[in-house]
DNA sequence: CGAGTGCCCTGACAGC
DNA sequence: TGCTGTCAGGGCACTC
């Protein structure tokens, strides 16, 4: 697995659960990695219990029994093992004795996040903090979604990976949700025709069920150990596909890079909304 | 304060 | 062969 999107992030929370769920932490220490905001308060997590790990999008949300909660972001690149990795180990966890009683983050590229603030506190983390309504919850509905849309003038493509209007789309199920929907991908938020917008809300439930399905397999950067590809890459419609004919009507999927993030779209069924006119905006009112 | 830009970081890969 | 340059991207600091 790589590159991971909530689909992942819930596949590693299912993993850490039965784990992780009410043991104690000794020991909390950065190992090869400076300190940082990254890291923020680690060692604070020693003599508090884990009461249980829950998800918010992309971050790993795990209550303390003190006053505190650790967060772990994966980034890009990184892994939580009970396996005490070859290198690019940032984070240590000594837990109470039992099996697996230490615990690692590897994270390569340092993207990810290992940290503690105080419970239900995000305010050191903007898109935590601002982050909007689970995909999968029931409070992820068509109404709500279309208000939040109505606040941006923001591309949607942007929109999505705000975290704003929904929590846990990341960069690749944006693409292939916009694709499904066919929305153009810069089409400012406020301007997605209110006909898309439960077909986009649809969409994007459906790739990141469909993902987890599979156990958030996406793309591969290195292989599995068998060598192959990822189950979900063969479902990908847009994403990394740029060049080859759309499965809907043949036109060349058309890469193209939004807010420095690559793009895939279908340019004959994802179309711009042509622009309204000042009569239809003060009819509307 | 909303919107836009660039940075972080390192391995994979292309090109010479 | 080995070096250099480019790319990837979630979240956030910074700017206007």
């Amino acid at each position: 697995m790589s590159i991971p999107e909530l689909p992942e992030v819930e596949t590693v929370r299912r993993e850490l659960e039965p784990w992780l769920t009410g043991r104690l932490i000794l020991e909390a220490n950065l190992v090869d990695a400076p300190p940082g905001p990254k890291y923020a308060n680690l060692p604070r997590a020693a003599g508090q219990r884990i009461e249980s790990v829950d998800r918010r999008g992309k971050f790993l949300l795990l209550p303390l029994s003190g006053p505190d909660e650790l967060i772990i972001h994966l980034g890009m690149t990184g892994i939580v093992t009970p396996v005490e990795p070859e290198g690019h180990t940032r984070v240590h966890l000594r837990l109470d004795p039992g099996p697996n009683e230490h615990l690692y983050f590897r994270d390569v590229r340092r993207f990810g996040r290992f940290l503690v603030v105080p419970r239900g506190d995000y305010s050191s983390l903007p898109t935590l903090h601002a982050m909007g309504p689970e995909p999968l919850s029931a409070g992820f509905t068509t109404a709500a979604f279309a208000g939040l849309l109505a606040r941006s003038e923001v591309a949607i493509k942007t929109y999505l990976l705000s975290q704003k209007p929904v929590a846990g789309v990341g960069n690749i199920y944006a693409d292939e949700a916009l694709w499904q929907a066919r929305i153009h991908p810069l089409t400012p938020a406020k301007r997605v025709p209110k006909a898309k917008i439960g077909p986009l809300r649809d969409a994007i439930r459906s790739v990141l069920e469909a993902s987890i399905e599979m156990q958030g397999t996406t793309l591969n950067d290195y292989r599995t150990p068998s060598g192959g590809e990822g189950g979900f890459l063969a479902q990908l419609a847009v994403y990394s596909h740029e060049g080859e004919p759309c499965q809907r009507c043949g036109t060349p999927i058309e890469r193209i890079v939004i807010a420095g993030r690559s793009t895939h779209y279908c340019p004959h069924c994802q179309r711009l909304p042509r622009k309204r006119r000042a009569k239809e905006v003060s009819s509307a009112s």
